[in-house]
DNA sequence: TTGTGATCATGT
DNA sequence: ACATGATCACAA
């Protein structure tokens, strides 16, 4: 079990550390097996680096460090540096209005510091030759904070005003709303189109890959 | 069931 | 080719 860091710089340290690292190497240092592919363990590289950056484990609803107060997230890319994924960011609440202000929101406190971890993962490269890139620490500057926010807005009242079964994934410049569901068939409580209460599918924000993107042009330039 | 970690796989 | 909608594993 690796402990806590006790700090952003050891946290930091960590995480330099393993970059240029392939996963293979990685999961060797901790003595796990990685599995053939990632069908039935699409979050397995996100929990083993977890794990080896020393993130409290478990599945609980607050930051992966926190006393630090940051979030931790694994982000595939391809050669040319591009993600190859949307990148998941919280259940959304459907039914709850205390959380009707974007500051008091899951989106809004989870993306308040976000330690980005890059790997190269193109889906032809097998999952222990894939190699870890230079992590980051980032905060949406006002510009990035003010995109998230009106989407986050707009999707927010289309839920309250039972438009959720309109909603689809193009919705939103940087953020979306898609399914997070076991499958198809799960249902959570949600509000219909006439304020009556229904069934749906459970839904999670996510970042846009083209959001993403400019995010780590920025970190590491064209 | 709801939350965590996400990627898969099909439609467009 | 790419994004959307669907799905997988596990903890509490």
């Amino acid at each position: 079990m690796i402990l806590p860091p006790v700090n952003v710089a050891e946290l930091m340290y960590r995480a330099q550390q393993l970059a240029g690292l392939t996963l293979g190497e990685v999961a060797a240092n901790l003595a796990l097996t990685l599995p053939q592919d990632l069908k039935r363990d699409k979050g397995m590289v996100g929990q083993m680096l977890e794990q080896a950056l020393g993130a409290s484990s478990g599945s609980k609803a607050e930051p992966d460090f926190p006393q630090l107060g940051i979030e931790l997230k694994t982000l595939p890319v391809d050669s040319s540096g591009k993600p190859l994924e949307s990148t998941y960011v919280c259940v959304a609440a459907l039914t709850d209005l205390s959380l009707q202000r974007w500051q008091d929101s899951w989106v809004c406190r989870k993306l308040q510091q976000v330690l980005w971890v890059p790997v190269w993962a193109e889906r032809r490269l097998p999952l222990a030759e894939r190699v870890i890139g230079s992590a980051f620490l980032w905060q949406p500057d006002p510009q990035q904070q003010r995109l998230l926010q009106q989407d986050w807005e707009e999707l927010m009242e289309l839920i309250v005003l039972g438009g959720i079964n309109e909603i689809r994934g193009a919705h939103g410049k940087v953020l979306q709303l898609r399914p997070k569901a076991a499958n198809a068939k799960a249902l959570t409580a949600a509000v219909g189109s006439d304020g009556q209460p229904i069934q749906t599918l459970p839904r999670g924000f996510y970042l846009k890959a083209n959001f993403t993107a400019e995010i780590l042009q920025r970190q590491f330039g064209i």
